[in-house]
DNA sequence: CGATGACCATCTGAGCAAGTTGGTCATCGA
DNA sequence: TCGATGACCAACTTGCTCAGATGGTCATCG
């Protein structure tokens, strides 16, 4: 029956994929072997060739997976309580959900030699482009003020510059060596606060006004996040 | 006689530091000898020994100077126009003055193959720390939230590091490969505008408030810049 | 006909030899 | 007498080579 072997085809990929991240965040990309990955999810070698075209391939679902799961879990937040679409909530949020995943710090990063040769060219925010994180919050930004929850004095792709680079510049910080540093939760309080007075609007949002945009930044999340995981195989 | 010998020894330091530093923007430290530089500074290798313990000595002493010079800069434009010490005025300068300045954006990072070895862990904050900027930063803003010139609604160290965050976020955005840039002075502006929007107080500071603080932050650039010079040799 | 692993062209990196370089110091000459 | 010098050397780097490993293919199998 096709919808049994596709699924049993599905299945097949999940596990090889699991396998490609556990080998992937303990020995990083230049070590792990396709020969690694099939003998430790039984299959043979050529049966990966059959679900991705090479190594980066695969490799790069892993990314897209791991972005996705993060728009995923950004989509519960808001779902569940629709005050998270304002910027300070949802970029607090999001620094959150990056730094506190392996892989996420990997694409930003965080240790170049997991990633090695997968990125590009070693610089997080263009690995980051390629996913299409940059598209992303354009969109969020201009859904964030159409709908009054952003300040709008200044140009759209002026306040998009401005919280990359706060983002960029968080993330950074991050992985300083030694020294007194805060904790995540403490720097992403300072994000959040940050991003508040810079680009939120003085008075508080009413309810409805916040309900409505939680609707359509769900919407984008979802659609972004179907998009990237429709790359798959 | 001993002041002349001095300054004998002082004019063959510099020219030492500037053929140095002519050879380190055309070929990386890695390239440069210490015969190329005693070659061309017409004096024995053993000469440059007798003014700087290692080669590493000599290219740190470069980049004091080159802190030095940008702080010099600075301090001339507040003597100047005492509204240069507004905080979106002041990190938009210093942003400007180091993307401006060849040797500096290095020092930032930009091209890491410059200072290759010289730079210990290739993080650029982290070299700027050992430059003692993340200190002055400290006293930048406590200077001006001394005067008004800053909200003093959450902790001096949350600020520092957020404005950490921005700057670093934004030098980083500065060399991201291809696609389309805003040039460097859009950059600098959009950097002030948060910085303004985030940091500042709403209503505007009277003269007399601007100027104190003008005198006081000007005291202590030139403080740090004679500190800087102070270690050379 | 999907799955497999032996197979191969290409790449990688350990290991070595030859050349360089940072730093020293015995010697020089003013 | 003492600052300046460059020959010298140990430590490191570079370029090279080749055996072994790796990504990707495809004839064969069940």
């Amino acid at each position: 029956m096709a919808a049994y072997e596709d699924e049993q085809h599905r299945a097949r990929a999940e596990r090889i994929l699991a396998v490609a991240q556990e080998l992937l965040l303990s020995w990083g990309y230049k070590r792990v072997t396709i020969d690694d990955i099939a003998r430790r999810a039984r299959v043979g070698k050529g049966t990966i060739y059959l679900h991705w075209k090479s190594k980066e391939a695969l490799f790069m679902d892993l990314l897209r997976r791991e972005v996705a799961a993060i728009l995923d879990a950004q989509l519960h937040e808001i779902r569940a309580e629709p005050m998270m679409v304002l910027p300070h909530r949802m970029f607090r949020s999001m620094f959150l959900l990056h730094t506190g995943r392996p892989l996420a710090r990997a694409i930003l990063g965080e240790e170049a030699d997991i990633l090695g040769a997968l990125a590009p060219d070693r610089l997080a925010p263009s690995l980051a482009r390629v996913l299409g994180l940059t598209t992303l919050l354009t969109g969020i930004l201009q859904a964030l003020r159409d709908h009054g929850l952003m300040r709008v004095d200044r140009p759209l792709a002026d306040q998009a510059h401005a919280i990359e680079a706060i983002l960029s510049g968080s993330f950074l910080l991050t992985k300083l060596p030694s020294h007194e540093v805060p904790t995540l939760e403490q720097q992403a309080d300072i994000l959040a606060v940050t991003v508040r007075d810079a680009f939120e609007r003085p008075e508080p949002p009413d309810r409805a006004t916040v309900e409505a945009a939680a609707e359509r930044l769900g919407a984008m999340l979802d659609d972004m996040r179907t998009q990237l995981l429709g790359k798959l195989s």
